[in-house]
DNA sequence: TCTGGGGTCCTATGGCCG
DNA sequence: TCTGCGGCCATAGGACCC
């Protein structure tokens, strides 16, 4: 797909079509994740910091990635592809390899020809994007095809002409050389394809090791029988954040790592997952990245053995000078859990009896599992770590009884599922007023008001703005990469209430740049920007001519947060927009009549209106769609 | 320019064990 | 009983990809 991000966005909002837009992270440390064709006129492109890309393009939109909305349109090109090969790998949202022999589609290049360019239409059709495709003998050839295709383009390279197309090419193009191996290959000598086949094997080997250079060497005269493989498994699940500023206070760190362990577990489990290896990542104050990483003796998905296991590392490293991102992840996955595990055990004679009867097996295991109990002929025997771990249960309250029905509810003080959210979403409250005046926008709030929450005490004057009140027992804000997934959840008022802290008002909604909404009387629209208390929206959506924008107090009754809608399909209703239109769960309970308050015009709303319907229209203007979320 | 977040794979090293 | 060696594992770091 091409310049995806941006394609999904500048489709769902008919203003910005045309116009460069920038999808990435907004904070004073984003780079840049997707940038149209428009905006890389200007020089911004993928992986540049945030910061220097405004500056190439200060008119462009910029925008938070709306991850779920373009895994659902990713889900309807996957499907299309389905539909020419049992054999697809996808390697990201946004591209897949398809093994069109395999599926019968293609068998010469008249026929693969054919089935690109109706591949094409069918995705313009299903989502209203510009996808592109390269055709080529193996994956690699039919990567380079799909590159040159772009955007919106088809390459077919025919059997028989790669050395010769590869030849002039720079050993960039390859996939597997990167900067690093770029440069080092540039003081060799070798830059384009040709000289790199001509090097030799074993002098590939001897610059850039056995794998890499044999590979590379055989990538170089064109060959490549690496299979399309549908299926990959999971190895490692981890997440990381990076701090809007370093972060030095000892405790503050290592309560951020016990999040990232909780959010990592909770991850794991969502994926069916335990793992045995934890992982510590801390990038300090200088770049420098470190990883610590400690094997437990069987896999566990428990958030107390992980969150402790990571604070240990923790305890090993300096961190003097300050951190700048910390991440928490767990390799050498299982695809059982830890439930199964127990369930197992307590259950191993009702199991067999099952089993006996013909009843189909239960639970996730796989026939390739690892054995259970009752096969262990394993040098490192899994299945004793949940007995080891049962001993530390029984010391620590709350834990679980390795009698199957508690492994959930015992742990339920822990992380029953609603809290787990309502975790995510604990949103200090008397951050939002706090933020929405002293902070500068495109500062993103969770993180500024982290640094406010002990750093700026511990270190006057260090830039962060967010007084003591940031502080808030019981977690924290949320990570802006964890909110961005999740539009519409700032609304819902209930997860403070699970927590027990006030419940949410009007007042502390926030609008996130970018995000999807819904006025009572205007209809669905989309936040273009908000701070100093107000939130201006643009009424338009997908199919719709381009909207007007219209600005509203952050806490007017009559505006809520709202559910992307599909990019085709729906004709904009004339209801005012969308019938199909649905209001998130986080919206319901505050579902409010229509305009109990009408629409207020704050005294800048000329001015702002004026600048964003201005000659252009886009959001520009440096002050428009970008985060300026309070 | 001042550098995200989620991954995969490879390499080197050192300890343990048969 | 000691030594050398290969295999495997754990750990750490780095390159690369989207």
């Amino acid at each position: 797909m091409d310049a995806f991000y941006a394609a999904v966005e500048q489709a769902a909002k008919p203003s910005l079509r045309g116009k460069p837009v920038i999808v990435g992270g907004l904070g004073p440390r984003g780079v840049v994740a997707t940038a149209s064709y428009e905006a890389r006129r200007f020089g911004a492109h993928s992986a540049m910091p945030m910061a220097y890309a405004r500056r190439l393009a200060p008119n462009a939109a910029y925008l938070v990635p709306r991850f779920s909305l373009y895994r659902a349109v990713s889900d309807q090109v996957m499907e299309l592809l389905g539909r020419l090969s049992p054999l697809v790998e996808p390697l990201s949202l946004d591209e897949a390899f398809v093994d069109l022999e395999a599926g019968g589609t293609a068998d010469d290049s008249r026929s693969a020809r054919a089935a690109g360019e109706s591949l094409r239409a069918d995705i313009l059709a299903a989502t209203g994007l510009a996808g592109s495709v390269g055709l080529a003998g193996s994956k690699m050839l039919a990567k380079i095809a799909s590159e040159q295709a772009k955007p919106n383009g088809l390459v077919l390279i025919e059997p028989g002409t790669e050395r010769e197309l590869l030849g002039p090419l720079s050993v960039r193009t390859l996939p597997g050389i990167g900067p690093a191996t770029g440069e080092h290959l540039r003081r060799a000598g070798i830059t384009i394809c040709s000289e790199l086949a001509a090097a030799g094997e074993d002098e590939l080997v001897r610059l850039l090791g056995r794998a890499h250079g044999t590979s590379l060497h055989r990538m170089a005269l064109g060959y490549d029988d690496r299979p399309v493989v549908a299926e990959r498994d999971t190895k490692s699940v981890s997440v990381e954040d990076t701090f809007d500023v370093d972060l030095h206070d000892r405790i503050r760190i290592r309560t951020e790592v016990e999040r990232l362990a909780e959010r990592c577990v909770r991850r794991l489990r969502e994926s069916g997952h335990s793992g045995r290896t934890i992982v510590l990542k801390v990038r300090r104050y200088d770049f420098s990245t470190l990883t610590r990483s400690e094997t437990l003796r069987g896999p566990t998905d428990d958030t107390a053995v992980v969150r402790e296991a990571a604070g240990r590392l923790l305890e090993g490293v300096e961190t003097t000078g300050g951190v700048r991102l910390l991440g928490v992840g767990v390799t050498g996955l299982a695809d059982y859990t830890q439930e199964d595990l127990f369930a197992q055990a307590a259950t191993a004679r009702e199991e067999r009896e099952l089993d006996r009867l013909g009843t189909a097996s239960r639970g996730r295991r796989r026939e390739s599992d690892p054995p259970s109990h009752e096969s262990g002929h394993r040098e490192h025997p899994v299945q004793r770590a949940p007995f080891e771990r049962h001993e530390d249960a029984q010391r620590r309250p709350g834990l679980v009884p390795p009698d199957g029905q508690g492994a959930r509810t015992g742990e339920g003080v822990l992380r029953p599922d609603g809290a787990d959210r309502a975790g995510m979403r604990q949103e200090p409250s008397a951050a939002a007023p706090a933020a929405v005046e002293g902070v500068p926008p495109s500062v993103s709030p969770s993180a500024d008001a982290r640094t406010g929450a002990d750093d700026s005490a511990a270190r006057p004057g260090d830039g962060s703005s967010v007084g003591p009140g940031a502080a808030e027992p019981g977690g924290g804000p949320v990570p802006a990469a964890a909110r961005a997934e999740t539009p519409g959840e700032a609304e819902d008022p209930s997860p403070a209430a699970a927590e027990g802290l006030p419940a949410a008002t009007l007042a502390d909604r926030r609008w996130q740049a970018g995000h999807d909404v819904r006025h009572a009387e205007y209809g669905p629209g989309w936040v273009q920007g908000s701070g100093l208390g107000r939130v201006t929206v643009r009424f338009e959506q997908p199919g719709s001519p381009p909207g007007r924008v219209r600005t509203f107090w952050v806490d007017d009754p009559a505006l809520a947060g709202a559910e992307p809608l599909p990019l085709v399909g729906v004709v904009p209703g004339e209801d005012g927009g969308g019938s199909t239109h649905r209001v998130p769960h986080g919206a319901q309970g505050a579902r409010v009549p229509p305009s109990s308050r009408p629409a207020t015009r704050p005294k800048e709303r000329s001015a702002e209106d004026s600048a964003a319907d201005g000659s252009d229209g886009v959001a520009g203007d440096s002050g428009a769609a970008e985060s300026s979320s309070p």
